[in-house]
DNA sequence: TTAGGGTTAG
């Protein structure tokens, strides 16, 4: 409804204020411009907050007339509930709505209020209502069997859900559209694919939704493939098509298809929403691409998009994965300042904020920002404590690490997950406690996961010891047989103390298990281009001579190459070769010849850095005067005038 | 009334 009807509306409720049907349209009105917790952000200046107001005004004048709730027509009573239940009050729709004799309520007063739980309040609470329908002999229609469909999922009840599905059919219900897409989506999400597909394939009344239902259901599983064919041949594709496929590339390690995939929706004419923002920002953050995630970030302020507590927080996480901190604090401020902020969304974006500092080697910072974070009075969740300590990890901060994880019980009121182990045995693992670290696995109240055995395998491996390494390699074989990173670790051990015997075990073992080693490439973008590095392969970007005159140049300033993680038993000189073409020395040739002199270098690698390459970075930081940043797959090491922000420790 | 969404280890 446009702006001047209210004003139509409420100019006829002046006149006449006791004419019923007036008050209808002015709370569908309230209810369409609700936002669903502030953030939609419609635009007309109205507030959740403002709109709650009118909508109590509204129903006050309403019983100051003397009409209560049994005297108001369950039409109008209906719309009612749905204004308080839009905007989050269930207290109230559910008072009102107990106000009136249960066997009076019609369908649509109780579709009105199950909306509403199932939207914001507890499926529990949305079935007992679903129930009480049926008891009171109030028969279910095709705007029930969404929100039921929907507690069913979230119950995780497939169970549930079939039982509701017979109850479609029953009703002859299925046939509707809406309740069509959701019983799909109900066996989608509950995870029977091949029954969203059977129906899918048998129902004739389809729309965009049911398109987008089974393509979402695809990309859940990992059928990046199966959902790109579906999606192609769709004749009508609206915003949450093109986000589903943005968001399930992104989330199936495809980050560059899914930018493609933004990029080509933006020239289609679509305009992307607040959802599709956040769906991109990841994919930009995976591959730390700063000018990709610039460029949306500028679309999103064009759009309006970008004072949404969900896309700042997303931006925030983008800018932390870049390796641009000003940028995510900037994020982070925005958020933390603005008043009447949710709880929830702060403790996201400290969550964030924690994170994006652990990445950075920022752990004096990783602290502050939790106590400031107590110091509101918000309350750590499981994220945090992962946050918190894999941030202090990161940073050598191991005794305050310790201290949070043992205090996080009985101060915090946060139970140790197993994610929260793998953290503390990486924190001790890392600077040596090995033994400690093996102690707590062995007292852990669940049995230790592969992430925990890889924690201590990891730390063996920096520690270089072996005798553990080899019982934590010998776990992760049994549960994660196909992993090769386990296998190279261990490879790696044994090539550092010459024993080439067992690195050819191992390689054996995993050609006969047929185990693909994850190869090492690392990328950079020059220019709004992204340029690939691989070790295995002469580079295209990158001749001989150019590596050849820094190789000297370097070697003039002291550089050795340490070969010690060399797998194969063969001449120093070969070793050197093979060290001296790793990815990250070759983007960093590159970017020396490509990049202006101000410009940072940065480098993103898939894989964690070695030694030498670590050791080269700091060099050539020095050597070239330059500004280094490289990501690896664990973190940020920012490369300035011959050191490294992570202290070699990493 | 249905479909897509923000934070977390190695």
């Amino acid at each position: 409804m446009q702006l001047p009807v209210k004003i139509v509306f409420l100019q006829t409720l002046h006149r006449n204020p006791s004419h019923l049907p007036c008050y209808t349209p002015l709370f569908q009105f309230i209810t369409s411009e609700s936002g669903g917790g502030g953030r939609i952000g419609i635009g007309t200046g109205n507030s959740d907050a403002s709109l709650l107001r009118q909508t109590r005004q509204l129903h006050c004048q309403l019983l100051l007339r003397g009409f209560d709730a049994k005297l108001i027509p369950s039409f109008l009573l209906s719309r009612i509930i749905a204004a308080y239940s839009s905007l989050q009050d269930l207290n109230s729709a559910t008072l009102l709505f107990s106000s009136i004799k249960i066997s009076v309520a019609d369908t649509i007063v109780f579709n009105a209020l199950i909306r509403g739980h199932a939207r914001f309040g507890s499926p529990e609470t949305t079935l007992q209502l679903f129930r009480a329908m049926h008891v009171n002999n109030i028969h279910p229609d095709h705007f029930t069997f969404p929100f039921i469909l929907k507690s069913c999922i979230s119950l995780q009840s497939l169970d549930l859900g079939r039982s509701v599905h017979s109850l479609c059919l029953i009703l002859g219900l299925h046939r509707d559209l809406y309740v069509g897409t959701s019983v799909m989506d109900m066996y989608v999400k509950l995870g029977e694919i091949r029954s969203g597909q059977y129906l899918f394939d048998s129902i004739s009344m389809k729309d965009v939704s049911s398109w987008n239902v089974l393509i979402a259901g695809y990309l859940s599983i990992g059928s990046c493939e199966r959902a790109s064919d579906l999606f192609d041949k769709m004749t009508v594709r609206n915003v949450v098509s093109w986000t589903a496929m943005i968001s399930g590339l992104a989330q199936n390690g495809m980050a560059d298809r899914a930018i493609s995939l933004f990029h080509a929706m933006e020239e289609q004419g679509v305009r992307p929403n607040w959802i599709t923002i956040v769906s991109v920002l990841p994919a930009c953050g995976q591959i730390a691409s700063l000018e990709h995630g610039k460029k949306i970030h500028r679309h999103a302020t064009s759009l309006t998009l970008d004072g949404i507590p969900a896309v700042q927080i997303a931006l925030l996480s983008m800018y932390g994965r870049c390796g641009s901190l000003i940028d995510a604090r900037r994020c982070f401020d925005r958020v933390t300042s603005e008043e009447g902020m949710d709880r929830r969304d702060l403790v996201v974006c400290y969550n964030t904020m924690i994170a994006a500092y652990g990445w950075n080697g920022r752990g004096v910072d990783v602290e502050s920002c939790f106590e400031e974070m107590i110091g509101r009075g918000l309350e750590p969740d499981a994220v945090t404590f992962v946050s918190l300590l894999s941030g202090l990890t990161h940073s050598g901060l191991v005794e305050q690490g310790y201290r949070y994880f043992k205090r996080m019980r009985s101060f915090y009121h946060v139970e140790p997950s197993m994610e929260h182990y793998s953290c503390v045995v990486d924190l001790l693992g890392r600077c040596g406690r090995l033994e400690e670290a093996k102690a707590i696995i062995d007292g852990m109240p669940m049995e230790a996961g592969a992430s925990v055995w890889g924690a201590l395998l990891g730390g063996c491996s920096s520690e270089r010891n072996l005798a553990i390494g080899e019982i934590a390699a010998e776990r992760l074989f049994e549960m994660e047989a196909y992993n090769s990173g386990n296998y190279v670790l261990l490879s790696n051990m044994y090539a550092e103390v010459g024993r080439f015997e067992r690195v050819e075990e191992l390689r054996r073992k995993l050609r006969e298990n047929e185990i693909l080693k994850n190869p090492g490439c690392s990328w950079m973008e020059v220019k709004g281009k992204c340029y690939l590095f691989t070790s295995c392969s002469p580079s295209p970007f990158v001749c001989e001579s150019t590596l050849e005159k820094m190789l000297k140049k370097m070697k003039e300033a002291g550089y050795v190459a340490d070969t010690r993680l060399c797998l194969h038993d063969v001449s120093e000189e070969e070793k050197e070769h093979s060290v001296i073409r790793h990815s990250e020395k070759l983007a960093l040739a590159f970017g020396i010849m490509k990049c202006e002199s101000r410009d940072k270098l940065r480098v993103t690698k898939n894989l964690r850095i070695c030694v030498d390459c670590h050791n080269f970075s700091k060099l050539i930081s020095q050597v070239y005067d330059r500004e280094i940043v490289i990501r690896d797959v664990n973190r940020f090491h920012h490369f300035s005038q011959g050191s490294c922000s992570c202290h070699d420790y990493w």
